[in-house]
DNA sequence: GTATACATTAATGTATACATTGTTGGTTCA
DNA sequence: TGAACCAACAATGTATACATTAATGTATAC
């Protein structure tokens, strides 16, 4: 098990690309990588492939790769997966019913971990918080493949997340909201949690592409 | 734009994968796949990449290349994301209730097509007018993420639709569902072509997976 | 001045040689 | 008899050389 170069060039191609320090729009050609990354053109070439089936680049024979930007249509699209799919989950979860057997810890933990981001507003921690949240209720659900969408698409907006991060009201609407689906989901009540989460879905997808525009932008 | 040779290999697998020359559990080394494709390993290395995110092999280094096979379970999940996914698109279709300009014909076609395929009991073309059926939906719902996600898990069942299908009822009931969920849409009726939609859907998940079951094997 | 055709060239596609790693089978010791 | 270690080997990971392709610029003809 040990780390290929092609998962070293993968992880920081991600790191750069999230980090900031590799701008959407940006191109390369396999050789610039490769130089910049100190390999050769094989692994990066891979890594590559598996950055354009993430999303997260574009490459064009001929035309590089690009660093992928996202636009307020994307933005919107995505959302609109990634709302039906942790409705599912949502209802799956509140449906088991789960009281019991502390298997509700990650996202009782994730909520406590908003509440105190907000109470210090520390925006950071808050926006992990409730990533954390929401990877948690969608790996709760029991599929394997829902987890696999949303991290997928989880990845791609992540990065006008950052972006927005520090222009964002204090969501204190939102963490109302997270503790109200976690509630409902305590009771048993699926019908509720699927209708909480779904609203709160659409007003993160509403304050995010509002964000943006406001921002002069319509790409990130 | 020619045909590269990383192009071929994956369609050729592909082929042979649902064709069942290929069957799901056999093993492969890249070497292997290489001389039998008349290729050298690297094109089919980046083939078999591409057919791993497309969940048709599972790569694993030292163990080879290997054609998936798919459990009732993991039908039960991906039918699960594909029931969330279609219902999202039917309803997108019929709120924007495209009475006038002909953009149904592609669904109007496919149930036209499996009207005549059932009256001649030719469950090839059934199969593939019930799957242009489903596609021409989603694609109608405007958001080409939902697919991209439809297609790739379109894929994955396939085969065992195409295992199955001769051992199924003749699909009246399913030729009147879809029937109806078109017409729904074409009323502008979105609650109840999605209602109607998401039952079908489950019908036929129920369907398939007790098919699967009495054919005596967990796994297609 | 514009359009087209051709040549140049830079970038990717492909093959292959070599390095590396993990598996498998055998051997030895407890 | 069983477990653990070692060695040989086979498969993949990586680098690099070469083939191929299409984009770009230049020249020429209209």
């Amino acid at each position: 098990m040990t780390e290929t170069l092609t998962d070293l060039a993968e992880t920081t191609l991600r790191e750069q690309i999230f980090s900031g320090r590799m701008l959407p729009g940006t191109r390369f050609t396999e050789a610039e990588l490769a130089a910049h990354l100190g390999l050769s053109r094989t692994p990066v070439r891979e890594a590559a492939m598996r950055l354009q089936t993430a999303g997260l680049v574009t490459v064009r024979p001929r035309h590089g790769i690009t660093i992928a930007s996202i636009s307020v249509e994307d933005m919107a699209h995505i959302y609109e997966v990634l709302t039906a799919l942790e409705i599912v989950a949502v209802g799956r979860v509140a449906a088991r019913h789960p009281h019991a057997c502390g298997e509700l810890a990650q996202l009782q933990r994730a909520v406590g971990n908003m509440r105190y981001a907000l109470s210090v507003r520390d925006m950071g921690t808050w926006a992990s918080a409730d990533e954390d949240f929401h990877r948690a209720l969608v790996e709760l659900s029991g599929n394997p493949e829902l987890v696999t969408i949303f991290d997928r698409y989880t990845d791609r907006v992540r990065r006008a997340r950052l972006a927005t991060m520090h222009h964002r009201p204090l969501p204190t609407a939102s963490l109302d909201c997270h503790a109200a689906v976690l509630e409902a989901i305590e009771a048993g009540d699926a019908a509720t949690a699927q209708q909480l989460h779904g609203t709160h879905l659409n007003a993160a997808r509403t304050l995010l592409t509002e964000l943006i525009r406001d921002h002069g932008t319509s790409r990130v």
